[in-house]
This record gives C-alpha cells, sequence and structure tokens, in this order.
DNA sequence: TGATAACAGACCAAAATGGTCTGCGATTAC
DNA sequence: GTAATCGCAGACCATTTTGGTCTGTTATCA
C-alpha cells in the first residue's frame, strides 16, 4: 500500500552510489551488490532499465560498467521511479485501459483522488538525487520566514 | 507501487456517500454496495473497520446500518487509509521489525526519504473527506497572489 | 420469535513482487 | 584471433499481497 518497490529502492542506491564518484568512472554490477548486498541479477535488470531510459550509459567490455549519463543533481526521483516501475497511478483504477474500473460511472472522488496524486508527483519530480545524499538538519539553523513547499522552514 | 488499494477507494467511496446524507439517516452495506458496485461482503469488512476505529457507528438491528460518527470535514483521507490498511510507510523496508532489510547499514538514503514519506502523510492528513466532494476548478477563477501547499493557484 | 441487519473468520484465486537460472552479445587485453 | 570480462535478454519460479468468496454467528426490534 503506497510503498516503493525494492526495484527501486535499489535503482535509487545505485544511482546514490554512482554520484559520489566521478562522472567518467565506470561501476560495475558487481561493485554496487557488493556494497549494498543486492542480488547481482536483479540489480543488473534494474540497471538495464536505467540505461534504457538514458539516465545511465553501460559499456560492455572488460573493464566496463556502468556511468551516470548526467549528474545526480539533474536527475529526479521520479524519472528513477519511472524507469524502473513505468509511470505511477496512486487510484486502483489507473492501470490498464483494457480492464473497465466497475466504481467509475458513480465515482465521485476520482478527481480529487488526482489532485493528491499529482501534488506527490510533483514532490517526486521536484526533489532530485542529489538531496537523497543531504542529511536531514537536526537542530537550529533555520531561516527565517522561509519555508519550503509544505510550509516547512528553510535550514542554512 | 504506490497506489492505494481497492479496500481505501472502498471506504472513501462509502465515507463520501455517507457525507452526503443527514447525519443521523443510516446507511446500510447494501446500499453503499449496489450504489456503486461493490461486492458486498468485501465492503462489509471494510465498514466494520472503519467502524472498529470508531470513524462509523454501527447499528446491528432490522433498519439498522452505519452512520457517521463525525461530520466529513472532520475526517482526514489518512485516518481513512490508517483505518483499513494500518500505518503506511514508502520505504520497503518499513514494514515488520521481524524481517531485517539487508540494505540497513549501508543505507545512506533512508532520511531524506523519509521526508518525502512525512510530506505525502501530510497531504493526505490535511485533506479531509470533504473535500473529496469538492470538483477541481476548471478555467478562470485563480486569486490572485494566493497560492496553496505546493505552491499552485488557489480559486475562488 | 423470526426477519434483518452487522460481525467474524476461514478459505481461495489472481496478481504483483522479488528473485533465480540459463544462455547470448559486445568489447578489449593479451 | 580468442579468451576473459563485462552487460543483455528472457524464461521461469516462489512468496507475498490483494481481492474476493463462503459459511456461520450475534444483536436488535417489530
Amino acid at each position: 500500500m503506497l510503498k516503493l518497490t525494492k526495484k527501486v529502492d535499489y535503482a535509487l542506491l545505485a544511482m546514490h552510489f554512482m554520484g559520489h564518484q566521478d562522472m567518467d568512472q565506470v561501476s560495475t554490477i558487481r561493485d554496487i551488490s557488493e556494497n549494498y548486498q543486492i542480488p547481482m541479477e536483479i540489480l543488473a535488470k534494474v540497471l538495464q532499465k536505467l540505461s534504457k531510459k538514458g539516465l545511465l550509459q553501460s559499456h560492455h567490455a572488460p573493464k566496463g560498467g556502468y556511468t551516470l549519463k548526467r549528474p545526480i543533481r539533474e536527475i529526479s526521483i521520479l524519472e528513477v521511479i519511472n524507469a524502473v516501475e513505468g509511470p505511477i497511478g496512486i487510484l486502483s483504477c489507473s492501470e490498464g485501459q483494457d480492464k473497465v474500473c466497475q466504481q467509475i460511472e458513480n465515482c465521485d472522488i476520482r478527481s480529487p483522488l488526482e489532485r493528491i496524486q499529482g501534488k506527490i508527483l510533483w514532490l517526486l519530480e521536484n526533489m532530485s538525487l542529489e538531496e537523497l545524499s543531504q542529511a536531514v538538519p537536526t537542530t537550529g539553523g533555520v531561516i527565517h520566514g522561509s519555508f519550503d513547499l509544505l510550509g516547512q522552514p528553510r535550514y542554512h
């Protein structure tokens, strides 16, 4: 229920891993899977998807591996999710066009839920992988009068 | 992936249904399931959970059924979700305490993801069931200089 | 006291998810 | 040129989650 999949977790970890190396340094599946204890085969598939979607550059050869195609600050969480799981929809009726939702004609709550969904997507789209590296500030340091998108105070 | 379950859909629809009747008018499972084409048995369980959590008042007797315990404007989407599915966590490692996440010790992305989760919960907590009834404005009518929590314009 | 409503839980089927296995294709160091 | 090292591809399977069914019980009231 409203949960990210393991594959997304793995993708985020892998991207994060590569983001903390030189742009031109290759990382192999083995490197990453050993670092995070992720099964190699499944990580392989995840990285394949990421490279198909243009987030990674693959280089198959000895001494090959993957590199980032863009710096992590230019890649959003949403892009990663979309790459490995396809477009997301929180509505249970938003999946296949073939199957028809039984409730659709009487469903008066659809459009408001879509608004919520839009906001969630907005959140994910506007958080970059770079921010995944930033620890959350613990004490003090608020910037007076400055608030983020959810009305929470910004920190120095 | 990041999707609401049918049970939550059913719960929201049922609450919405009851919200548009007099507070003291009872609705039966049959009423609601017929209105939305929802299987009776499963709707029954959903409503049971809602009444156990104190969102509904049940009255079992002939001419009995369910009534809302509070007006819908005082009930958040999050409350409904929590009632039927339990507390939500977008992290795939946030489930059971018994199972240990393989990546936990090297997981450097946990706390940022928890921030995202917090924001999503905030969204769901701050949208009431009443808002589920409000259609989204289509054209014009923006209030100049007024924006909602996501920086989107407010409407008249 | 029996009809009508909710309550309870075992049970099952389908789908999503996480993971394994097996083999192929590309590149390059030697 | 060829063998080692890397990614690519897809069939396959086990587990978990989800959606739904079935059977029977309990409470209330006309």
